[in-house]
DNA sequence: CGTAGGTTTGAGGTTGGTCAACAGGTGTGG
DNA sequence: CCACACCTGTTGACCAACCTCAAACCTACG
């Protein structure tokens, strides 16, 4: 159940048998959310934290004047809301942008790996810290990268991502976001978004046809987007 | 000397004696930093990482066209790089804006604390996650407010965070940021900074004048900004 | 066959960027 | 003491990026 957290986790650093074993352990209560569905919802107090185990989930909030931003972008593997094991209130709340298969860990449970098992507890930590780097990345594009390159730079972070818990196959891989969803990832209108997308395409760089991206040049969309995966940490090194 | 990082951990939750005492000892190497070196740079791997004591640092990436966005703004008693604990490299880089007095904590010790403090190692791992709630709060003002609302949440957020350390006197406190600081943590054109701000002084909501802030009118700027400081997580309460 | 969700396109207006100039304050060297 | 450079803040003119509104089109589905 848990083989996308271990890849994930796995390629920043070894997991123990033991320590992978616990997290089967701790983590229960697979289910299924329906597309559209809110997974965790801003200003609740949950007491697990929710791991995406198939499909995929943004983060989002809406403003007053009904504007939506997305600030997070979770695939299969990732822990949509381990820092809410910290934080106790939600921020934000996340929905379901396809059909998603979740499970959760109990704080209870999260509380005790911290008390027996500190480097599993600190791959934990790293994971929310990655969250944090990815973050980074978002605000510099959002600031200071063109719109075309801001997407250029998005669809370069979920490949690498998806690449790493084997969701890419060849230079493609499903992703099942609607223009206006990526419209809000972006903080762009979706006209904007989709002349964007347009740009993108006669150059050559992306096919993106019924909800599957295929990149045509790798190399050049990586210049386009300035990218550079530094701050995935997919190096396996001692954390 | 790390009296501002217990004031600032211990408002989310008790520190006991015997935590602020072990944080004491670990937290060692006090030195001064001039107002526009570097503090911590992008791509290093660091051995320790970096409390700030006093004054204010701010993360930033440099682009290849040379635009510069600031990713994070961090205040005495921030940990600003305890993220890189776990992350081993660097993705960017921290420059002091005041001079700024800094110390350090070996990785080598907080190692040793997640194994024998879980409780304290809980903190530190929600001051790296509160980093990033403020960070989504960043994209969200980024992508979706308006440059005026923007720069409202700004000080709004800089207000309760600098009173959480006891650095704001009155409804004022001292901001060293040029204009041109502030452009970059926004992502606007110096030119339409100084607009936003005039506008924002124009409505009597803020004075700013020679690095201090005034704030004239809290209700309506927090109205403005549609500020809700519940991300910063100011309740002190079990984690 | 009609409806709903998503994509695409055009027209016109607003926001925010760039360039350029000037003002005020400060520190330095002659 | 003055002249000068330099940094920061301020303002205006002009232009590009991006938004909103609106409509057309496409596909899937009951």
């Amino acid at each position: 159940m848990i083989d996308l957290l271990v890849l994930n986790l796995g390629s920043r650093d070894t997991l123990a048998a033991e320590e992978i074993a616990l997290l089967e352990q701790i983590i229960k209560h697979e289910r299924l959310v329906l597309r559209g569905h809110d997974i965790v919802s801003e200003g609740s107090r949950p007491h697990e934290s929710t791991l995406l185990l198939e499909g995929i989930a943004a983060r989002y909030r809406v403003l007053e004047d009904g504007k939506r931003q997305i600030t997070a972008l979770h695939v299969a593997g990732d822990f949509i809301d381990l820092h809410a094991f910290m934080l106790k209130t939600l921020d934000h709340s996340v929905v379901a942008l396809s059909p998603c298969k979740v499970a959760t860990a109990a704080h209870r449970d999260l509380v005790s790996v911290t008390k027996t098992h500190p480097h599993l507890s600190r791959m934990l930590w790293l994971s929310t810290v990655i969250d944090g780097a990815i973050h980074r990345e978002w605000i510099v594009a959002m600031g200071r990268r063109s719109k075309k390159s801001h997407l250029a730079h998005l669809i370069c972070e979920l490949y690498v991502r998806l690449n790493v818990v084997g969701l890419v196959q060849e230079a493609g891989f499903q992703l099942d976001l609607s223009q206006s969803e990526v419209a809000d990832t972006l903080g762009v209108s979706l006209v904007h978004l989709n002349k964007t997308l347009q740009s993108l395409r006669s150059d050559g760089l992306v096919r993106w046809t019924n909800r599957v991206v295929t990149i045509l040049d790798w190399d050049r969309l990586v210049h386009v987007a300035e990218f550079d995966d530094t701050y995935l940490n997919l190096r396996r090194e001692p954390r």
